[in-house]
DNA sequence: GAAAGTAGTTTCCTCCAGGAAACCACCTAT
DNA sequence: ATAGGTGGTTTCCTGGAGGAAACTACTTTC
């Protein structure tokens, strides 16, 4: 008789995977934090905002991580009747719901550059 | 004059991106969550424990992303003395700090997936 | 002595995420 | 008319993440 698996066998562990897998497909590639978490801070922006708020992400790729975002319902993209066409990018209320999850990946980051520089200390 | 990035100006907003990106740097690739997962659920696994446990996990990606997560202090790996000489991976005190983070991820992932079973009976 | 278990390493290959730069269309102020 | 603002799209290219499979090395059981 062969070993298999046992620990992830049980159902509750199974969901919990499932939805570790969702989570991490749906806020999949390098940018999408970024943009809710700035998303987060100015209420609504423009697509020229985030491009200048976010360090380092280029217009193809801030393009498709807000098609990404508003297929999934998190972004809601608005276009504005202004004489220079204007469109306002914010946060649905089902995106508001990542709120916990993005400060708990702030928090923890925060305080493994706080760790790092004590441990350099000593 | 040419308009500037203003939200993430303050330091407040930029040491919070710092964190998300320094978090999502240390937990890079497809596997990392998914070990630190299984790791919470089994306390003390084999490498062979964790290649069966972890469906759809090469040896190799696995032994490269538990280095990673050693060298992070995140996992711990100690060699017993047994005949078949046999090896334990468990988290570190340091890495069980993930677990709120784990846990929020987990659980948004499930309340994603009963949203849509919800919205598809609409 | 062959099979099966332990714990990995090595090689070879492929695909695609993501970056740079150019481009488009429209509007406004000078 | 041209420079600069809006909000993107398109093309072209490359590095590296990750998969498959073979291989190592040692031990125990059949």
């Amino acid at each position: 008789m062969s070993k298999k698996a046992v620990v992830n066998n049980t159902p509750v562990c199974q969901v919990r995977m499932q939805g570790i897998s969702d989570t991490m497909s749906i806020l999949s590639g390098k940018w999408k934090f970024h943009i809710l978490g700035t998303l987060m801070e100015g209420n609504k922006l423009g697509f020229m905002d985030l491009l200048r708020e976010i360090d380092g992400i280029g217009s193809k790729m801030l393009s498709k991580e807000l098609q990404d975002l508003e297929m999934n319902k998190l972004v809601s993209r608005t276009v504005m009747n202004t004489k220079p066409i204007t469109v306002q990018y914010s946060l649905t209320e089902y995106g508001k719901t990542l709120s916990p999850l993005i400060d708990e990946l702030a928090k923890w980051g925060i305080e493994y550059r706080q760790s790092i520089y004590k441990s350099k200390k000593n």
